[in-house]
DNA sequence: TAAATAGTGTCTCTGAGACATTATATT
DNA sequence: AATATAATGTCTCAGAGACACTATTTA
């Protein structure tokens, strides 16, 4: 997952092959002999889209054996989430199957299941739950800033994830009074254009547990339909080709 | 894992084949063809314990795949939890393989790791950690306990699995005031000896998010060493016989 | 200058922590 | 009566919500 053009977007991958040839699935392969999954999920990012791991939280989620998940045989996928920050030009991959980046909400807003091949709707929206509980919890915002970053980026990443205003100030006071969530560079950005305040800069601090927690409205329903303003500096047009998934 | 004598324990096996032979295990087995993992998890719980499946949670943690994790071949433990209240007299099962309750201060309190079979400790060190963290954001805590209960023995749930005192007074009001969380039943309980005004007693509601969340010292080492007094209620030895964990 | 954005301050209210107090039982 | 436990009340304080205000840039 990234945030783009003010969006919460996954990496896709466009199906070549049946089953479910021709729709979105996401990236993934079977693990190999003598490697660990984590290790397996890092080379099938790479492979995908040559993000560069270093800066990339990578955690496992769930896993899905349901046993008819896979047409052709009994398959069983550990799922990992990836939070990579906006890039501005990644490298194409190696082989020829087409992989995107796509809203989350193109493929989750709609009611209708089935978008994605096989149970990948379903993972995708545990991904996604996923994402917004750890940013009440712990510091993994910074995870999807490219560093340095203001704290308006970092405030965005919140906005647009939990698809909520949070407030300007009191956003400020909870980063600044967790020790250890982001460390103060110095520097200061260049205002956008338009105008502003030059904003202060800041690095990503150790991952620490918010305690407690920031809260975020548990309304099912998004208080804030569509009225959002593209983000400040996450920008730039993200696509990237990659060979396709070979298992759900 | 269960609350038996004032204490969390844990449920598990004595392996009775190398690898690994005579030493504590999680109880586990292979999934069977056309099995989900769930019904997996159930069907083995049932023939270690009997135990009564209905009033049962149970929940999938993490998954372990390192290549090296059992000696004989590559196998992946898809870990489940199932919180499950002290049983007076559990039917024994039907193999002969020696099956008990183990406290889990007694594998985990020693900072030795080995001394279950396998990465058993740390399967069981992250189950741990994730029925405390499952306490502070949701209403949990009833499926420790047989209903109906006081909140006296739901607040010992707390302080047992936390190793941490909880204010009567703040429990209550916590717990009360969250809809949905217990249900009075109208009943009292009988004073335990020694005297004591009868409970008001009540049953589990709906499972509840708690928001927000419980707080608990997050201090890395438990406040109460060891001066704890037996809870009310939640008593009687348990013992189980079950067929020995075929696989990690 | 107006507009836009970043940073700061302040008032209030919720809810948790730390008690004290009352109620009802056993011995 | 002494003791034990359950239930209730109360004072205080930390911290979040809401919002106003100041600072610094671009157009």
């Amino acid at each position: 997952m990234t945030i783009d053009e003010g969006q919460l977007k996954v990496l896709l991958v466009k199906r070549g092959q049946d089953p479910y040839k021709g729709r979105w699935a996401i990236p993934g392969g079977f693990v190999h002999e003598n490697e660990n999954f984590r290790d397996a999920a890092e080379r099938e990012l790479v492979e995908e889209t040559a993000i560069h791991i270093a800066a990339t939280h990578l955690e496992q989620l769930h896993t899905y054996g349901e046993p008819d998940r896979d047409p052709r045989m009994r398959v069983v996928t550990v799922g990992y989430l990836a939070l990579v920050p906006a890039l501005e030009a990644p490298k194409a991959g190696t082989n020829a199957r087409c992989a995107d980046l796509v809203p989350v909400s193109n493929i989750l807003g709609s009611l209708l299941p089935g978008h994605l091949a096989f149970d990948h709707d379903v993972i995708l929206r545990d991904a996604v739950d996923q994402a917004r509980t750890m940013l009440e919890t712990c510091s993994v915002a910074t995870a999807f800033v490219q560093e340095p970053f203001s704290l308006s980026q970092l405030r965005a990443v919140y906005e647009i994830i939990w698809s909520q205003r949070v407030d300007t100030g009191n956003f400020r006071r909870k980063v600044l009074s967790t020790p250890g969530f982001v460390v103060r560079t110095g520097e200061r950005g260049t205002p956008r254009r338009g105008g502003g305040k030059p904003p202060d800069l800041y690095r990503a601090g150790d991952k620490v547990r918010l305690d407690p927690p920031i809260r975020r409205l548990t309304s099912g329903s998004p208080s804030w339909p569509g009225d959002r303003k593209p983000v400040p500096q996450v920008s730039g047009q993200y696509a990237a080709f990659g060979r396709d998934g070979v298992s759900p």
